[in-house]
RNA sequence: CGGGGCGUAGCGCAGUCCGGUAGCGCGCCUGCUUUGGGAGCAGGAUGUCGGAGGUUCAAAUCCUCUCGCCCCGACCA
C-alpha cells in the first residue's frame, strides 16, 4: 500500500478529549475518530489492526472446534423478556422502537439469540456439543464510557456459546477454550494474565478473566509470588491463618474517649493520634432487609460479593444513614460492634489485631483497647478485598503482587441459567427432556486494540506486536534522487511478493516528516532508503522498539527483512 | 445519579469579566526555494462562535432554557 494513496490522517496535537495514551494515539496517529461518547469510527489503519485480531482469533476458534455464526444486532424484546433480562438489565440496554411501536434492544450480548437458535434446531443428543461464536459490535449504554476504545459503549466483540448434555462435557469445553484464549493473546503478543473472576449474579463457579497487564487498566488483579493463583481483586481469596493473634490478657478493659465530630476512619486516627490499622471499622447492611454488621480492620475495604455469598443473601445494600442511626443509636461514623444488637462478621485480620479503636454506638464517641472475643463475639470470615501483600489463599507461603489490567477475554461457565429459563432442550439418550448447559466466551476485540496500544507504547507514539501491526513494514524513502525512487519500488515489489505487508511511504514529504509519522504509527520494521543508499548500495533497517538499528545491502534486504517477520508472527503459533 | 470543567475553522487555543460585527498556531490550497527527525518565503481558502429563545441600536460576549463532550465521585461509617 502507498501512503500518498491511504487516509492517514496523523495529528500533530492530541485531541483535548482524550486521556489515556491510546485514546491519544490511535486518534493522533489515525486510526480511530470519535464519533460521540464511546462510539468511534475505525479508519483505514484501524481496521487493518481489527482484522489483524479476527483473523487470529478465527484460526484459533475454528481450529479448536468453534463454528463461526452471524446474529442480528437488533434484538425483539420477547426474546429477552424470556430470559428475565428485558427487567433486569437496566439502562445500559438500549432499547428502541420501531415504526409499529414494536420494541428491540441493540444487543449488549447474545445468550437470547443464540439459545433462541439452538433450541428450534437441535433436540437430540447426537448434536452436541456445540460451540458457536461471533464476532458482531456490541452496544452497551454505559454510565461513563471513558479512555476511548477501552471502554467505549459500541465496541465489537467476539462472543461465542457452547453447549453440551452435561455439566461434565460443559467443563472441558471450558477447559479448551481457556486453552484457546491463551493462546489467543500469546499471539496477539500480549502480556496477559488468566485470573479467577467473580461469577457475580449469574451464580456457577467457573469463571477466568484474561487481563492485559498495564498501569492505566481499569480492573485490579492480584498474583502470587509463590504459586501461579491469580485473580481478580473481587474474587482472590485470603489465607485463613497468617500469625498467631496477640496476647492482650494484659490489655486493660475497654473504654470510652470523647471524639467529638471525628467519624470518618482518617479522621479518628488522626484525632487519636493512631494509624487507620489500629481502628476497627463497622460497616453495616440491610442483607435482605435484616441488619448485619462486617468489621474489618480500618484501613480494609469490604469486599460484598464475599460478604453477600457468606450471607447466602441474594440483595446486599450499605444501611442508609436513618437505618445506621437506628441501629447503632448514634450519628454515622460512630457504630461499633461493642453491645451492637445485630449479626456480626469479622474480616480475618480482625482477629490478629490486638487491642483496638472502634466507634461507641453513641455520638461523638469510640472506645478504646476493644479486644476481639473478650469484648464482642463474631463469625469469622474472608470478608476484604485483597491487596498487594496479603496472603495467598491457595498456597501457604505466597504473598501477592498487585497489577493493573484491561479486561480483554472472559469465559464462563454459564450452566442452564439460560436453557433453563428458555426451554433450550435436548433428548438424551433415554429419551429424557433434558436443559443444554452452556458455557459462554467473549473477547474485546476492539478493547485489544486499546489495550495492545497501553502496553506497547512511548513518547513517540505507539509500537506494534509484530502480530497486530497494521502493516510489517514501513519504507520510507529520504531524498529526491530519482534512483532512490527505484530502489525502493524494488525492494517494496520484493517484500510483498515474499508476503510481507509494507506500507511504502512515497509522499513527497521531507525525511523528518515521515519518520515522525513511521514511530507514531507505530510500524515495527522501518527501512529506509536514502542518497546513502545510491553511494554504497546499502539501506538502513530499524525496529520501532529499538532492539535494531542497522544496515543491510540493497539486494539483501527484502530476505532479510521478511524473514525477521515472519520468525515474529510464528513466535507466538508455537505448537500450532 | 451527584459534583466539576469545557463547547469559537479539520486539530490545538485566544477573545467572554468590561457588548461594537472574529483572531493566533498547526493543518489545507497555489507558487518559488528547501529535502535525514514535524522547513522557509509569498499569496490564498475555510466559521450556523453547540442550539433555541430573550435583553439591546448592536450579542461569541449579558439573561433563560436546552444539547453535546471531558473529568471526578457514585460502599467504606
Amino acid at each position: 500500500m502507498r501512503f500518498s494513496q491511504m487516509l492517514i490522517p496523523t495529528l500533530k496535537e492530541a485531541p483535548s478529549d482524550a486521556r489515556v495514551p491510546s485514546h491519544v494515539l490511535l486518534v493522533r496517529a489515525g486510526y480511530i475518530r470519535q464519533v460521540a461518547a464511546g462510539i468511534f469510527s475505525l479508519l483505514p489503519l484501524g481496521m487493518r489492526v481489527v482484522h489483524r485480531i479476527e483473523r487470529i482469533v478465527r484460526q484459533e476458534l475454528n481450529r479448536a472446534g468453534a463454528m463461526e455464526v452471524l446474529l442480528p444486532m437488533v434484538h425483539p424484546a420477547p426474546l429477552w423478556q424470556e430470559s428475565g433480562r428485558w427487567q433486569v438489565y437496566g439502562p445500559q440496554l438500549l432499547r428502541l422502537r420501531d415504526r409499529k411501536e414494536f420494541e428491540f434492544a441493540l444487543a449488549p450480548t447474545a445468550e437470547e439469540a443464540i439459545v433462541a437458535l439452538v433450541r428450534d434446531d437441535v433436540r437430540s443428543y447426537r448434536r452436541l456439543p456445540l460451540n458457536l461464536y461471533q464476532i458482531q459490535d456490541k452496544f452497551r449504554d454505559e454510565d461513563r464510557p471513558r479512555a476511548g476504545l477501552m471502554r467505549g459503549r459500541e465496541f465489537i466483540m467476539k462472543d461465542g456459546y457452547s453447549f453440551h448434555v452435561d455439566e461434565e462435557d460443559a467443563r472441558r469445553e471450558y477447559q479448551n477454550m481457556y486453552d484457546t484464549y491463551t493462546r489467543i493473546f500469546r499471539r496477539c503478543g500480549l502480556d496477559f494474565r488468566a485470573v479467577e473472576a467473580d461469577t457475580g449474579n449469574i451464580g456457577g463457579s467457573l469463571s477466568h478473566e484474561f487481563q492485559v497487564l498495564a498501569d492505566t487498566g481499569e480492573d485490579s488483579i492480584v498474583s502470587c509470588d509463590a504459586c501461579d493463583y491469580a485473580a481478580n481483586v473481587e474474587k482472590a481469596v485470603l489465607r485463613r491463618q497468617v500469625g498467631e493473634p496477640p496476647d492482650t490478657s494484659a490489655t486493660p478493659p475497654c473504654s470510652p474517649v470523647h471524639t467529638p465530630g471525628v467519624g470518618r476512619i482518617e479522621e479518628v486516627a488522626a484525632f487519636l493520634q493512631t494509624e487507620p490499622q489500629r481502628l476497627l471499622k463497622t460497616l453495616l447492611y440491610i442483607a435482605d432487609g435484616k441488619p448485619v454488621a462486617a468489621l474489618l480492620r480500618g484501613d480494609r475495604q469490604l469486599n460484598e460479593a464475599k460478604f453477600r455469598t457468606l450471607l447466602g443473601a441474594s440483595q446486599l445494600d450499605p444501611a442508609s444513614d436513618a437505618q445506621v442511626r437506628q441501629l447503632s443509636g448514634a450519628e454515622v461514623g460512630f457504630a461499633g460492634p461493642v453491645g451492637l444488637a445485630v449479626p456480626l462478621y469479622a474480616d480475618l485480620e480482625v482477629v490478629e489485631m490486638g487491642p483496638a479503636f472502634c466507634g461507641a454506638n453513641r455520638t461523638d464517641y469510640h472506645l478504646q483497647d476493644v479486644v476481639f472475643g473478650r469484648d464482642y463475639q463474631a463469625q469469622v470470615a474472608d470478608l476484604r478485598v485483597a491487596a498487594a501483600g496479603d496472603p495467598c489463599g491457595r498456597c501457604e507461603r505466597g504473598r501477592y503482587r498487585h497489577h493493573r489490567g484491561i479486561e480483554v477475554g472472559h469465559v464462563f461457565f454459564l450452566g442452564t441459567r439460560y436453557s433453563e429459563p428458555m426451554r433450550c432442550e435436548f433428548l438424551d439418550r433415554e429419551g429424557r427432556l433434558r436443559p443444554m448447559v452452556m458455557g459462554c466466551y467473549g473477547i474485546g476485540i476492539t478493547r485489544v486494540v486499546a489495550a495492545a496500544v497501553e502496553q506497547n507504547h512511548d513518547e513517540h507514539g505507539i509500537r506494534w506486536p509484530m502480530a497486530l501491526a497494521p502493516f510489517h513494514v514501513i519504507l520510507v524513502t529520504a531524498g529526491l534522487e530519482p534512483g532512490i525512487g527505484e530502489m525502493a519500488r524494488r525492494i517494496y515489489d520484493d517484500l510483498q511478493v515474499r508476503g510481507v505487508d509494507v506500507l511504502y511511504d512515497d509522499r513527497d514529504e521531507r525525511p523528518g516528516v515521515k519518520f515522525k509519522d513511521a514511530d507514531l504509527i507505530g510500524i515495527p520494521v522501518r527501512i529506509t532508503v536514502g542518497r546513502k543508499a545510491l553511494s554504497d548500495g546499502m539501506v538502513e533497517v530499524r525496529r520501532r522498539d529499538g532492539k535494531l538499528d542497522t544496515r543491510v545491502p540493497l539486494q539483501e534486504v527484502a530476505s532479510v527483512v521478511s524473514s525477521m517477520v515472519q520468525r515474529e508472527l510464528e513466535m507466538g503459533v508455537a505448537g500450532a
